[in-house]
RNA sequence: CGGGAAGUGGCGCAAUGGCUAGCGCACCUGGUUUGGGACCAGGGGGCUGCAGGUUCGAGUCCUGUCUUCCCGACCA
């Protein structure tokens, strides 16, 4: 049972705008409300979709033995001016409290406060290693927000950090987080578009990498390597302009959306904070750093570009759908029908599924078209009809109850 | 930040400088409807983004400003 003034009259009428897709998509079916420009608010349906993405990045990272915690959106000026972003982050929000005239920043990002945190939990070299991480809206002061979900000034990101003892062991377990996003953007059903890109390493690493999802509406060029499906940014494709894992020069040109990316930060945010651990030998030696990022509402809206039918209405994958069954009841007027829904909304709860269920007192032309803007993957109709046939309708075929009730 | 477009009930739109700013959807009341966005009857809801200006008269023209969308630049 759901609540109507949430879930089903969030439907606003959308104009023919050049708004983007995802954008069109989420609003119309009423999975997001915009606030302000790059600026969403999730909606029941919308927020369903969130924590499904959130649920596999939490199983995956669970498997590679990292913790989750939650850091403060809201941050001292202090720690920012440690590293020097305070002056050279752009896209930081600085401002000024207007009681106590404090300066403060929110959070685009989070070295800035794990690091110092890690001094606390780590001094010896048996404390290492350390991976923790969390997922958290995130703010970033873009010139331009744009692309409905793809970049905002408010975003939930998972972003996850390690910290390690020498960099053999980072250079361990970054391929370790590798492999966990691969397993993440695969039960996002993004794995066969999702390619690991080489990208520029900044100043403390020869490459970062990238996991980029291909999509004509990509706001990143990479060139494909299509033996090693792998990628590699236009960044850095001056000095890299072969497959750096076989060699291959016959690269393709591509449109993609960056939907993850690792560093290894080496001692860069160690060095800044002072982040020392004693080693067997009784020597203090720097930290050694990685840090790992997923947008997950970017994921959101990715997924709305990739899984779009036509170009106007959303299927979604079943991980990640807001439910996992849309029970429709028609012939609302039959009491039987009603009561016979009821027992089935029931039994499919006490088996563990979740169900959007719509006894609304509507027409079915309302109810089918709600359901195609949803976009739940398994639908299922009981209406007189279908119980002349003893049964339902599930995604077009009729169910005889008998089997649907054993499972 | 540069360029373009647009701001009118909750949403989508209309309105030669000229009557009380209309229409569709949504909403409220009553009735009839129920396998692809129903119908009838009645009803409520607007200082036309904001601030100035021109004019006998401004939603409409001018200036400024704010906001949104698109293109570009930017993007650990």
């Amino acid at each position: 049972m759901y609540q109507s003034s949430l879930i089903s009259k969030t439907r606003k009428q959308i104009s023919q705008s050049e708004e983007s897709l995802n954008a069109q998509i989420l609003i119309k079916a009423g999975f997001v409300d915009q606030v302000m420009a790059g600026v969403y608010a999730y909606l029941p349906l919308g927020y369903r979709v969130i924590q499904n993405i959130e649920k596999i990045v939490r199983e995956e990272l669970a498997a590679i033995s990292a913790q989750e915690i939650l850091l403060p959106a809201l941050q001292p000026k202090s720690y920012w001016e440690k590293t020097g972003r305070w002056d050279n982050l752009d896209v930081l929000y600085r401002f000024t409290s207007y009681y106590t005239n404090t300066e403060l920043a929110l959070g685009s990002t989070h070295e800035e406060i794990i690091t110092p945190l890690a001094q606390n939990l780590i001094q010896s070299y048996q404390d290492l290693p350390l991976a923790a991480y969390q997922i958290q809206t995130k703010f970033r002061d873009e010139k331009r927000a744009k692309s409905g979900l793809l970049r905002g000034r408010e975003f939930i990101m998972k972003d996850l950090y390690s910290f390690h003892s020498n960099s053999e062991d980072l250079d361990a377990y970054y391929d370790i987080v590798i492999q966990a996003y691969i397993n993440i953007y695969k039960r996002l059903g993004l794995g066969d578009k999702t390619l690991k890109t080489y990208a520029s390493g900044g100043s403390f690493s020869k490459y970062s990498h990238e996991f980029q999802t291909l999509s004509d509406i990509g706001e990143d060029t990479i060139f494909v390597c299509e033996k090693c499906n792998i990628a590699i940014n236009q960044e850095i494709i001056d000095e890299q302009n072969t497959c750096p894992e076989c060699g291959n020069s016959d690269l393709i040109e591509k449109k993609a959306i960056e939907v993850g990316n690792i560093f290894k930060l080496q001692t860069k945010y160690s060095d800044a904070f002072g982040l020392e651990f004693t080693d067997d030998k009784g020597q203090n030696k720097p930290v050694i750093m990685g840090c790992y990022g997923i947008g997950i509402s970017r994921l959101m809206g990715t997924i709305v570009e990739i899984f779009a039918e036509n170009n106007a209405k959303m299927l979604w994958p079943a991980e990640i759908s807001p439910f996992d069954t849309h029970i429709i009841v028609l012939n609302t007027d039959s009491a039987e029908v009603k009561n016979k829904a009821e027992e089935l909304y029931q039994q499919y709860q006490k088996n563990g599924k979740s169900v959007l269920f719509d006894s609304r007192d509507e027409r079915p032309g309302v109810k089918f078209a709600d359901a195609d803007l949803i976009g739940i993957p398994e639908r299922i109709i009981i209406s007189k009809k279908s119980l002349e046939q003893n049964g339902v309708e599930i995604n077009g075929v009729i169910i005889p109850f008998e089997k649907i009730y054993k499972f």
